[in-house]
DNA sequence: TAGGCCATCTGGTCCT
DNA sequence: AGGACCAGATGGCCTA
């Protein structure tokens, strides 16, 4: 493409575009354009017969089609920022009004990140519990001796919800919240879903939770 | 002021 | 044929 002034668009823009200056452009470069879009026609329609009739019909044929063409293109670049914003909203960086908003290649960028930590940390809790448990129930699933809810896994925590402060508050640009307690909300979600936790030896290994801490830390960590 | 980011227009291509 | 998608071009806004 040799420049953004196509000598053979339609007009696209309507009096009321013009005056905005909407689309990025300039009332001075939209006039510009609409000028040359006028030669062109002047010069299509400078024919004889049925050439003449053709260019005079498809004028405004041209100019709907071309505002209409412009309007979906516009609605769906909106319905892409719309999409990007809502992954913005689940992505663990600082949001509110004083807060920049990430730039669409760093949301993918971080969003790419987040997924692979996540994968990441479930591959290797899997692993931990596994160790945890694997030795003395010879691969059976874990069972609380108290009869409480069995153990989450990552991704099923109410903890990890979206609308969760665990989810959703991790920050790795501003320090305001410390990790360490993100970390332990983690690692506090793999036990039972009730509010006091459960005494038993099998919901409290201590050197358990300090494995997770010290990998949650880790992941939380290497992120950007 | 240069550079990054963005919105918009536009023509081409692919798909239904 | 019409719509969706894509990439190039362009100018505006903002920040370091």
């Amino acid at each position: 493409m040799d420049s953004g002034i196509s000598p053979i668009s339609s007009s696209p823009l309507s009096p009321e575009l013009l005056r905005k200056g909407l689309g990025g452009f300039s009332g001075q470069v939209l006039q510009v354009r609409c000028r040359r879009q006028e030669i062109q026609h002047e010069a299509l329609a400078g024919g004889k017969g049925k050439a003449t009739l053709l260019a005079k019909g498809t004028k405004e044929d041209l100019q709907e089609l071309r505002l209409k063409v412009n309007s979906r293109e516009r609605k769906r670049m909106h319905d892409l920022n719309k999409a990007m914003d809502g992954l913005r909203e689940v992505m663990p960086y600082a949001q509110g009004p004083s807060v920049r908003k990430l730039s669409k290649i760093s949301t993918l960028l971080l969003a790419r990140n987040y997924i692979l930590m996540l994968s990441s940390s479930l591959e290797e809790m899997r692993r931990l519990l596994g160790d945890v448990y694997g030795a003395n129930r010879q691969g059976c699933a874990p069972r609380c001796p108290s009869g409480a809810l069995p153990l989450y896994t990552l991704g099923q925590s109410p903890a990890l919800q979206p609308t969760s402060p665990v989810s959703t508050g991790l920050s790795f640009h501003t320090s305001h919240q410390t990790p360490a307690n993100n970390i332990a909300l983690l690692a506090n979600s793999y036990r039972h879903l009730s509010v006091t936790a459960c005494p038993c030896a099998l919901c409290q290994p201590p050197s358990m939770s300090l494995h997770l801490m010290e990998l949650m830390r880790k992941h939380c960590l290497v992120i950007l």
